[in-house]
DNA sequence: GTTGTTTCATACCAATTAGTATTTTTTATG
DNA sequence: CATAAAAAATACTAATTGGTATGAAACAAC
């Protein structure tokens, strides 16, 4: 990797971090240079603007590790509901990208921005909806093999899914502390063996 | 009501509303005057800091409006399964209070807050536990008379209805459109119905 | 109507914000 | 090594931030 590219890297890994424990408004350009020790003007030749390194924070970022730490995981499952168990479990309890007191990234930046940054809730919304297509394919296929009931709606239920995900971790934001996660995962556990 | 006791109160109303919409941290002291008209000696003679009026925010607008418009109508149910399905359902669809691209206040506080200041962190908590007892109370009830089955754990449940609104209030945000609502409901009412 | 207190108005401040203009260094290529 | 382009460093700006100092109305009690 040329020493450029390199550069651009380290500034958008530390942004993350900051963003993701601090909030995108509360992070600023002085902090991320600051903590990369990267100047002001390696910073701008890189980026035009800060919400151009924030959109390319999801596409290079988020998404890649999304798609590679929890999506392609469960893209072949054979065992849909223990799957999708194990997903949310891990993400909970066990990804080391993630911290309790700090939520969901991908949620924070839906909270925070898209109510007025239309660039963000499209790139946002893209990243939401292929791991929602997932969750539907793979329940559509349990219910192909017989593993879960004809009747089930696949939309209903990743909406239904993914809620929770991003409400149990606003929750555990909130404690600042994965006791409620444990909880949540039993009722979980119970909700997709009702599917069955 | 006095002069002062009102100009007090439009404070707090109209800054609710811009923190409502475009967050607490993007929200300025001089947004506020902006819009309400109050100067910021007036301001400043009604609260220390900014931070207390956003906690303020939190005691005397939200605490009391949760209590009188969704923990009071379920409390006393005689119908629980109904009764919870109707709270969600009207807070997603109905409430006025709420807008469906400016997501749920209390959700995105504690979002944008949690992390960092104990102060938020402390009366939000107040405020969610609340609503969270009053959950748990009338699931026991439910069971106690026979309405939704004893192996059910009311503690797991409230965590799953509260993640779930949560989340899918974030899930409107997102998409600016509240059809992701109706799918939610649906499966929510299959997931309530499961717990007879 | 004088006096004291509550309430509000005005003008300011230092710090921080995203972003720019300009220059310097580094790097690749002949 | 020479040169041009890429990459980074430095110094700045105008606007905005939360908060303050100080004084002026409004209002109550006597």
């Amino acid at each position: 990797m040329s020493k450029a590219a390199n550069t651009r890297l380290t500034i958008l890994h530390k942004a993350f971090e900051l963003i993701y424990s601090k909030g995108y408004q509360t992070t600023s350009i002085d902090d991320i240079i600051a903590t990369t020790q990267v100047t002001k003007g390696a910073f701008y030749y890189h980026f035009k603007t800060k919400d151009e390194m924030g959109i390319a924070i999801i596409e290079e970022i988020l998404k890649p590790t999304m798609l590679e730490s929890f999506i392609q995981p469960i893209e072949n499952s054979q065992n849909p509901i223990d799957d999708l168990y194990n997903m949310i479990s891990y993400l909970l309890l066990e990804d080391p990208f993630l911290e309790v007191k700090y939520g969901c990234p991908v949620g924070n930046l839906t909270q925070e921005m898209t109510p007025w940054n239309t660039q963000f809730s499209k790139a946002l919304l893209e990243l939401v909806n292929q791991w929602m297509h997932t969750i539907q394919k793979i329940i559509l296929e349990a219910q192909n093999s017989g593993l879960v009931r004809k009747e089930i709606n696949g939309e209903q239920v990743a909406f239904f899914i993914m809620s929770g995900y991003w409400g149990i971790r606003n929750f555990g934001k909130l404690q600042n502390n994965n006791s409620c996660y444990i909880v949540y995962l039993k009722e979980f556990r119970d909700y997709l063996n009702g599917l069955k």
